[in-house]
DNA sequence: TAAAAATATTGACTTAAAGTCATTGACTTT
DNA sequence: AAAGTCAATGACTTTAAGTCAATATTTTTA
């Protein structure tokens, strides 16, 4: 890596990291390019030379935290496929936590909203979670955890919008429940509840 | 009421109308009060005496939408508390079916930020289907519908939540299923299997 | 090593759209 | 019918996103 390739790097981070700090201090429709170009101490067409719009940085932001997400589940053991789920759960929510609400307002702005994505950006990608979990089901049908009858797609949507629907809460009450705990009770209370019926 | 106040009354409800349209249309981020206005053939100013921010209006379409919900729930008999919860999910995703997905995605926006809402509504208004459902079980246990150790408080967030999480799922897939479908999916499966426990 | 090419950075500028307010005139009250 | 009220107006101010020709610095080429 070159001198100024570095350089280009250091600056873009720059950016993204002062963009998330004033994104949960103040939410997304009071991020200023101005004020945070001053605040990293460049220019303001210097944010336009790495974000097409003043969107695309809030995307990073969000992407990156859910690319996190992501990477954990891969190092998921082999547990059953209720604590895999609860795990899964759990890693969510404790990810969510780690930043600002105002940081998960702006993740549920984006993915609600398929034509919010960046145009560079595949719009795929704000839906992974919903893959990465249908893959955990279709899996446990495979390896005989699951019968053979489970309704996989149905219980993808019910989980994963109960996983939104968390989320949403959370934020609309402003945070004033922990989602850790109440994630852990969610899974006790519903989970097993509505997976009994498919476990063999 | 006198001329004036039909006239104006008239207006406001003209420019909501307007409004509603265009915001199903191209969604609350493409919403522009002099394209707005000059589609009401009514002055830009005219706008600003009935909405004090361009948000406000939005906020008011949210609201009489969610309000002819909880009218509706009003009426509801005396069935059972799994099948007066499923007419709850029922009427409300088919309200929300009713309207475009951007007024959804709309809403949601306004519902997780509660600095969003204007000044003079009572931000509390946005969650008062929280406070509806909570009473739908808190009078099922004074019914003796279900169990005294009812977790009412967990079972309204867990039920909030996968109602939001649902209406998420449908603006994400941008309406790629059926919500009444799902929803009646959703009941059978869910539904019962969480309250079973608790039933009396 | 010096000239040429490439590209990150700059900030004054353009543009778009939100929001303001003094003025007007139709309706209402006295 | 005179005085007062208030919905409506639209030119104006303000704010902030986005542009781009010029500049500065690094990299490549000869």
């Amino acid at each position: 890596m070159t001198k100024r390739q570095e350089q280009a790097l250091k600056t873009k981070e720059k950016i993204l990291k002062e963009a998330a700090k004033m994104v949960a201090e103040n939410g997304v429709d009071n991020l200023n390019v101005d004020v945070l170009t001053e605040r990293c101490g460049v220019a303001k067409g210097t944010f336009y030379t790495y974000f097409k719009h003043k969107e695309d940085v809030i995307f990073e932001i969000c992407r990156d935290l859910f690319a996190q997400i992501e990477e954990r589940m891969q190092q998921m053991t082999n547990k059953s496929i209720v604590e895999r789920l609860a795990y899964y759960f759990d890693e969510f929510m404790k990810e969510v936590e780690r930043y600002d609400v105002n940081i998960t307002r702006a993740w549920i702005r984006g993915v609600i909203d398929p034509n919010n994505a960046p145009a560079n950006f595949d719009s795929k990608k704000w839906q992974y979670d919903v893959e990465m979990l249908e893959n955990i089901l279709k899996n446990a049908v495979k390896n005989k955890e699951l019968k053979k009858n489970t309704p996989v797609e149905l219980l993808t949507h019910i989980i994963i919008s109960q996983l939104y629907g968390m989320m949403t809460v959370w934020c609309m009450s402003d945070c004033e429940f922990e989602p850790k705990e109440w994630t852990k009770k969610f899974c006790d209370v519903q989970l097993k509840a509505i997976l009994e019926k498919y476990l063999v």
